[in-house]
DNA sequence: TTCTTGATTTTTGTATACAATTGGTATTCA
DNA sequence: TGAATACCAATTGTATACAAAAATCAAGAA
């Protein structure tokens, strides 16, 4: 016990890890017997991780005894944005209501100067990398706007891999229409950051919504414009139809 | 092996059980053993089950070790609370927009003509325990007017006991400043179907967030004019401040 | 007395043993 | 040949054993 359940821990860092990366096909059983050779762990903290695997929605629980990896549809992930989109507009119109603290203010405003950083230069040059790095900070700055209740949710919520804000930013793909993405949405950061500022709560609720939009956008180019993208946005490795 | 884990689901009912009727009490370290003796189960079923009430915000996990029941803030409750009205929001919108097939749109339409009878006559002789199965049935419906996903996450959001539509309808103390709340509740209900059918998605929206404010209205009124409520409400057990 | 330190006792996290159920396979009968 | 059944293997859910860490308590020093 060297720290809080570290091989329960490994168990749900190395299922989660097995089925995101698409190693395990979606809507296969998962052996337990088999995962517990493979990540070198006892069943006791491998079946802890399915059963939070099965909270977080990856893998469903099979009537007749054990879990199977989840497969989602097109409506599945467009819902789960909705949600993402929705919650945080909830943590910004919250945050502009009731006010953030200066200090909070301005580490929004550091994220957004650097953010703006990354994006200099045209969509050949810029520093993807760090923008990717950015964009995940910042979002998980803005979970914590209102309370910890929300920003727990939020968590919950974007635990599943196409509903995280990164989702479409993956470093290895770099698709070149996503990049293109980034400029509107960096203008969105911004104009959210502004509204919290002039406490204007339903502004920063829009902007969080419409914000999520570009995600969905993002989703329906890959499946309707370009499927060859599915495989290599390992977000969408268990997104069928 | 009867059924699908009886033994967890077993300890998950139990434990829930000791904590919201407060035999537990808010803060206090959830010993296994004692636990395990006293619903006659094995410490793997029981560890099972207080995994599952840390993800449902109940326990939370202690640094050294263990579980230990939450308490929650004034604030927290409130949280929670906007949290259901925001999601009950986003299904109704959803279905608004995206529209409800009629028989869905009958059975809610009964459920109101339901509510409505059990509202008949004045505060005093209304039906009251016939108004809260028959509400706790609507609320059930609504959520699963968008689709599976966004269901699921409203469940969560109201496992934790004053989260629910029903936290302050308990039958047992049929407190008469809630009863009086009901009628406007009825009144928002019905707008609520109507936006629905008109595929007024915004006001269907807005609509839920203002009906989810009468539980905090009723949460308020406890924690501010009659503090002695708090322990005839039983979902309040674990709040303190 | 109060704080520190050491030993003892709980208690947790993990591994494993066990039993029942499920799924698969081969055999038998029509 | 095909379906049904009986048997066997595999897998899951539960119980328990075990080891490490944490909590508790007592004794001694300041």
């Amino acid at each position: 016990m060297s720290q809080r359940a570290a091989q329960s821990q490994r168990a749900l860092m190395g299922v989660r890890d097995l089925i995101v990366s698409g190693e395990i096909r979606a809507g296969s059983r998962l052996s337990e017997l088999a995962l517990v050779e493979r990540l070198g762990i006892s069943r006791t903290p491998l079946r802890a991780a399915l059963a939070q695997l099965g909270q977080e929605g990856l893998v469903e629980a099979i009537p007749s005894g054990g879990y199977a990896v989840r497969s989602f549809s097109r409506e599945e992930v467009i819902d789960a944005i909705e949600l993402r989109g929705t919650l945080e507009g909830l943590a910004l119109r919250l945050g502009a209501e009731r006010g953030v603290p200066p200090a909070r203010m301005s580490e929004l405003q550091r994220l957004l100067d650097g953010l703006d950083e990354a994006l200099r230069g045209d969509v050949e040059d810029m520093d993807f990398d760090r923008y990717v790095d950015l964009n995940a900070s910042f979002h998980e700055k803005l979970w914590g706007l209102a309370s910890q209740t929300i920003r727990r949710e939020i968590e919950r919520v974007t635990s599943l891999p196409f509903a995280s804000p990164s989702a479409f930013l993956d470093k290895q793909a770099g698709v070149v229409e996503f990049r293109r993405s980034l400029y509107g949405a960096q203008t969105q950061h911004r104009a959210m950051v502004e509204a919290i500022a002039l406490r204007e709560g339903g502004r920063a609720e829009a902007l969080a919504r419409e914000h999520a939009r570009l995600a969905r956008q993002n989703l329906e180019f890959v499946l309707d414009q370009d499927r060859s993208l599915i495989r290599r946005v390992p977000a969408l490795s268990l997104v069928v139809g």
